[in-house]
DNA sequence: TATAAAAGTTAGGTATATCTAACAAATAAA
DNA sequence: TTTATTTGTTAGATATACCTAACTTTTATA
């Protein structure tokens, strides 16, 4: 059984080394994505290799084992289904759910978390646009852009947004944007960005400011199961 | 705010002295009750004291103070409230919600309690036939019993089973009892306990053995707000 | 009422997770 | 390549929540 800090550094340690194409990463780096002290995250580190949950060597880089890996993945798991239980049933807002689904990821029970998941109809995709991994650890892998750099002519989906303010929201909703939707972008304004795009047969202008708040994938940038992205082995 | 621990200590100090009529508590009782030896409690005691979460004199009876009540109030509400979701939502047997719920009690967030208030449309009661205290900390007090202490043509309705075999629940089932029910009692044979009871304009005859493991209140013993029970004055 | 039993307290110790301050190694820059 | 900077490590300290063992107070009983 893993302490609910020990949950945390396995967590922060598989979102650095994911944000980096799987790489090791350094103590500094992980004492500050977790406001600890350098020297606290070492402590940690000792402890964790010691429970063979990293692997690492005295001033080398750091790495997760499976084990650890697959922890990491269901806490993930866990915090991306209360996110979008806290979205979607109880109407708690982008921004707010992050902060309880922190607290919320560490509760012991297999039986909660595939009966939530159940209950939400097996999500993919958390408010955010993250994939949330399966039971078995897999999950899809989106590169997320704006949809200011989606070329012309060419279209994509809306997963989340940058901005959100209520101002923006509800602009958001005026044009029939909606989480999930088909964005086809129609033309482009060389001089000052502005947008056509279709959504639902509808077709608006948006400017870039607009834009660059408004996060999508394309149709083709789904990339694999299970963070097929770099050497990433869950077995 | 206070620890994971400090509010479990609340929480078993109230529940003991509500058991007891709202009477002062000792530490070894408390120290039982958390399955922790009595030194430990009474470090937690001090600790309580100097936080104004508790009155108590050395050597005495431990009481809590307003504040504390309100505390220990709010995670009992968290706790029903929880197991009310896991019972109804997420498809939890009554004897399984507890252990999860003691764990959900402790998430911090004002927004989170209020919101699954409302999907859960304000329940008054959990799965258990427990009381849930609203927002301002009131709740009924409902003596429960057993149907076989059910006086003869008396009614009463059902709020829990003490017996959570599956092979007891499809029984009840069967007899078309269902939580919430009325019950009135037609008829008991003095010689086997049996009894004649009426549910939904359905009559049946039921056993002793039956009888006493079904938990119902009467009709008239709904006793009012905000633990007035005892001198427990929540302001 | 004297004494035995129960209840409560204190002192000193452990493990976890944190810190600061001093030091060592690796890397970057002059 | 030498030095400076960044990065990582160790040692020693703190707070929380727990323990055991010894002691004190209260209560129950002979």
């Amino acid at each position: 059984m893993l302490s609910y800090t020990e949950e945390n550094y396995l967590k922060a340690l598989f979102k650095i080394s994911f944000d980096s194409g799987m790489n090791g990463v350094g103590t500094n780096e992980l004492a500050t994505t977790l406001a600890v002290k350098p020297a606290t995250a070492n402590d940690m580190l000792k402890k964790l290799k010691e429970k063979e949950l990293v692997d690492y060597k005295k001033y080398g880089k750091i790495t997760l084992t499976i084990t650890g890996k697959k922890k990491a993945i269901d806490i993930i798991r866990k915090h991306r289904l209360w996110e979008t239980f806290l979205y979607e049933k109880l109407a708690f807002s982008w921004d707010e759910v992050h902060e309880v689904a922190e607290q919320l990821e560490h509760i012991q029970s297999e039986k909660l978390v595939d009966k939530l998941d159940e209950f939400l109809e097996f999500p993919e995709f958390d408010p955010h646009g993250d994939p949330i991994p399966t039971k078995k650890g897999e999950f899809k892998v989106q590169f997320k852009k704006t949809l200011s750099d989606v070329a012309v002519r060419s279209s994509c989906k809306m997963v989340a947004v940058k901005d959100n303010s209520s101002m923006f929201l509800k602009y958001v909703a005026k044009v029939g944007l909606g989480i999930n939707n088909e964005i086809a972008v129609l033309s482009k304004q060389e001089y000052d960005s502005i947008m056509v795009i279709e959504v639902n047969g509808v077709i608006s202008s948006v400017s870039q400011k607009f834009a660059e708040n408004i996060l999508v994938v394309c149709n083709n940038c789904i990339v694999g199961q299970s963070c097929l992205k770099a050497k990433c082995e869950i077995k």
